[in-house]
RNA sequence: GGCGCCGUACCCAAGUGGCUAAGGGAGCAGUCUGCAAAACUGCGAUGCGGCGGUUCGAACCCGCCCGGCGCCUCCA
């Protein structure tokens, strides 16, 4: 069973969602004003991970994600380019779907956006003014934390202990420092949607709020996001719902760690960032290689810990992953019908989908789960050498693609991906689909092999050389031929 | 000032009270090979930032210290 940490309770415990079979969760997305970095990207294949592992267990997931398209730093984005508003967030949700394409982090099934819910929130934003909750100032609307007692109880803050801080010109309209917009009256060439306070658009939280109600429903299984969401996101969040429903608005709150550089928190503040596109663009290898490369890496670390982002770490990555495909290659080799590990290689796998599971349901103890496969390659290479039926390398691969699936890693469409002509582009990629063929390496080699047999070594080493230049590596087989990849 | 996190071999990284401290990368040696590549085998922390304490027993619990970081303001 699978327990997960909460950042309500602090701790572990077992997840049991709400519907039997169904899990309902909700998880807050990317303000579209930019391009993504790597620290979305990690945000995104944790929860992705988390929806394939719920799904691997059983559970029919509804899984929602938001696209905020209304906000300060939109707006300002496109005044800055002399372009509307819509047009900054069309292209940076394509550049979104493009980069979790790549990186192959599945679609949510509800992708809603603020701009599409306007109703929801401005009857969530009444029902808070009629309770007494939330008060009018001018053309603005703010949540009045004193009315939610229990205010603080995610991010584990007091009210007193927040005001104590050194607190950046705080409006005098508001009635506590900490009480927060539900809805802010727009300036002349702003959105705006009218409302029963005037022409205005919503706050930063409310959105999520009301979509996660409107989807979900109003108490749901899980909501996730980014560690500085805790506070004062998803504390507010939690004020907003539960002060209008009355009742639990998520039941497990789970955040993602961050993504540094050299030991420091990456943020477009600091302007110490990668965005995803950046590091594909400048990857020399294809699509799914690199897509793969950055979920191992992102996924060899445990999801709540800090993560060093590096170009070691990616090509310590790569070199892991090599180990499994070149095990894949041999697999895919002739094979006797009967062989000498048979029956062990089937004890590992059933060992090593027990460990993997277990793994997982530790609180997606994704570095623990990616060990299990690296024994099992293990195993598989031994088996190989002690013999292994087609059948028992076809299960193998079998066992590797299952659980794999669950990481997004290994996938069947990935199989081939070392000989993939990198596609079309600049750079060092463009330079890659230039070279040889297929046609012309088997040519090659079957030159290098006739060499070899007529003891022309010199002239063997030759081609070997040659086509090691184009970045091809030769595996000679026992029997005299030889595999290739890139 | 308040709240919280981290420090495990050359690098990355699990483990959080008790068998030989996972796994990966890099390295070295060996087997195989015409030579390679890949694979396999072996080597590699008597010790888990430091010092005390609790315990029959601690990397794991407690205290102090050192070092690094995060949140409290937009932020995945």
């Amino acid at each position: 069973m699978l327990r997960v940490y909460n950042t309500l309770t602090g701790s572990k415990e077992p997840f049991e969602s709400m519907v039997p079979g169904k899990v309902r969760m909700y998880v807050c997305g990317v303000t579209v004003y930019d391009y993504s970095h790597i620290g979305h990207a990690r945000s995104a294949l944790v929860f992705d991970v988390l929806r394939r592992y719920l799904e691997y267990s059983g559970f029919a997931v509804e899984f929602a994600k938001n696209f905020t398209d209304v906000d300060d730093k939109i707006i300002k984005r496109a005044t800055e380019q002399g372009v509307s508003c819509d047009q900054i967030t069309a292209t940076y949700i394509k550049a979104y779907y493009d980069d979790m394409d790549r990186l192959g982090v599945r679609r949510a099934t509800l992708e809603p956006r603020a701009t599409e819910h306007m109703a929801d929130i401005v009857a969530l934003v009444e029902t808070l003014v009629a309770k007494g909750m939330a008060y009018r100032v001018e053309g603005d609307v703010y949540f009045e934390v004193d009315r939610y007692p229990m205010y603080g109880r995610l991010s584990k803050r007091k009210r007193d202990d927040l005001q104590a801080g050194a607190r950046v010109d705080v409006d005098e309209r508001k009635r506590h420092p900490m009480d927060f917009a539900l809805w802010k009256g727009s300036k002349p060439g702003e959105p705006s949607w009218d409302s029963p306070w005037g022409p205005g658009r919503p706050g930063w939280h409310i959105e999520c709020s009301a979509m996660a109600m409107r989807h979900l429903g109003e108490t749901f299984d899980i909501h996730g996001g980014g560690m500085d969401l805790i506070f004062p996101h998803h504390e507010n969040e939690i004020a907003q719902s539960c002060g209008a429903t009355g009742k639990e608005f998520a039941r497990y709150w789970v955040h993602n760690g961050f993504v540094q550089i050299n030991q420091e928190k990456m943020s477009k503040s600091l302007g110490n960032f990668f965005t995803i596109r950046e590091i594909f663009d400048k990857s020399e290898w294809p699509d799914a290689v690199t897509g793969e490369m950055l979920r191992y890496f992102l996924l060899s670390t445990h999801y709540r810990s800090p993560l060093d982002f590096s170009d070691q770490s990616l090509a310590e990555a790569k070199n892991a992953l090599n180990g499994l495909y070149d095990l894949f290659e041999r697999l895919k080799e002739p094979a006797p019908a009967h062989g000498a590990a048979d029956e062990h290689m089937r004890e590992a796998n059933t060992r090593t989908r027990q460990a993997f599971v277990e793994a997982m349901d530790d609180d997606l103890n994704t570095p623990n789960a990616i060990a299990t496969l690296q024994k099992l390659r293990c195993e598989a290479n031994k088996a190989l050498e002690a013999g292994l039926s087609a059948q028992g390398r076809r299960a193998v691969r079998d066992e590797f693609r299952s659980l794999g699936s669950v990481l997004g890693l290994l996938q069947p469409d990935q199989w081939q991906f070392k000989r993939q002509k990198a596609d079309e582009g600049s750079g060092v990629r463009g330079a890659l689909a230039n070279i040889l063929s297929d046609d012309e390496i088997a040519g090659k080699i079957a030159a290098r092999l006739a060499a070899k047999q007529s003891k022309n070594y010199a002239l063997a080493d030759q081609l070997r050389a040659e086509l090691a230049a184009e970045g091809i590596t030769i595996e000679d087989r026992p029997d005299g031929t030889s595999r290739w990849k890139r």
